[in-house]
DNA sequence: GTCTATAGTCGGATAGAC
DNA sequence: GTCTATCCGACTATAGAC
């Protein structure tokens, strides 16, 4: 059936590019994965690049469906009245351990997030398809939070910039995942160590508000 | 010349390498720019593979008389005798500064970047001479003036894992470049944009160091 | 829609003359 | 040490039968 094996393609795609990247996968270990006639390809996707870019979409929807609703339903919130600061810092603790649960389990292949680091230095049709299905509305919304919770205003360039360390502070235990591997003696990333990681993120995050916070209001008496 | 065709190949090969990528550098190319030929590769590297590897340290060898000897040096200091509070923060400011400078600027380009994040994600052998000749001298360090200045033993899980979040704030804005351009309306890093960004990393770090000793004072008080 | 066969390209490595 | 010529494998994409 037609579906079926588009539908074939696009699973297995998924699974071939999040291991070996777009250059090491092969439309043939493709469609040998999906049972499919290699003509399949680009008869349904017109190429490889056609399949790979459709792959990224699914990924997406699928990916939002998970951490990006959080986020649309936490700026509803802070877009339709006052929250406290103290339900502020539970939605921010939450949208960051939910991505770093996400980003240090085996969901989150090693070549996926090569991809993506790809697309950051690199960009090309993809990243955009990734950014706005994906990382903006997570990241603008936490930046709302940061903005709430430090008093700045939440388009300013602080207030963006400081989320955005706060960010990395996670994606680098991703990224420099060897690195942290040797010099703490870990093995590999289980429930624990997560935790270990998500703990001092966020007793640091709660340490760079408040620093933020503080100097913000000196700012503001001058 | 012997000598000459071996080092034009090294030259032109890191150019290659670092533009491109392993994968995306060909043979061809490289010994193209280099003004050589295609059979000096096997000949003098046995493999691409050899002279990628050859690339890397020599690579290394450079980075590590910018940076690595600095912190060489400050790790004498450190061993040595006590140092100041004041001066270790002095130390430690200086010594992610310097690598923010060499990370935003040019120099750094983002194939390189990428070989080395594939690296952290998915080691060959490559690695171990990135992580020995680089990353561990400067990683060490910077975790034994995190832990001089928090009072934490500088072998501590604690003081490796706060040293290493620091560190991934300035990372992140090589390895998500495109998100935080995109997030702040600028077009690319120029001294202004990254004055901002080791300004906004200096910060943090500061108010990362004192919550850590803070609460570790009233740890050791229990 | 699905298949086989193959075109056409490019890659790394080698043989062997000079 | 350096060259040309070539091998051989892998890749994507297409033509055309069914």
């Amino acid at each position: 059936m037609a579906k079926d094996s588009k539908e074939r393609l696009l699973e297995a795609g998924t699974k071939v590019f999040a291991k070996d990247g777009f250059e090491g996968a092969s439309t043939r270990k493709i469609v040998k994965e999906a049972g499919v006639n290699i003509s399949a390809i680009p008869y349904y996707f017109g190429s490889k690049d056609g399949l790979y870019e459709a792959v990224i979409r699914r990924i997406i929807s699928m990916v939002f469906a998970e951490q990006g609703e959080k986020a649309s339903e936490i700026s509803a919130a802070l877009e339709s009245g006052k929250i406290s600061k103290e339900r502020a810092r539970g939605f921010l603790h939450d949208l960051l351990r939910g991505f770093a649960e996400f980003l240090l389990s085996d969901r989150a292949s090693p070549q996926m997030a090569q991809i993506m680091v790809r697309e950051q230095m690199q960009p090309t049709v993809v990243f955009d398809i990734i950014y706005k299905g994906a990382m903006e509305p997570v990241h603008q919304t936490l930046t709302r939070l940061v903005a709430h919770l430090t008093d700045l205003p939440s388009d300013s360039q602080r207030a963006i910039l400081c989320t955005h360390t706060i960010i990395g502070q996670l994606t680098t235990f991703k990224t420099h995942k060897e690195m942290i591997l040797r010099r703490s003696g870990w093995k590999k990333y289980s429930d624990k160590e997560a935790e270990t990681i998500i703990d001092a993120v966020l007793f640091n995050t709660d340490a760079i508000i408040a620093a933020h916070k503080k100097a913000n209001k000196k700012e503001s008496l001058l």
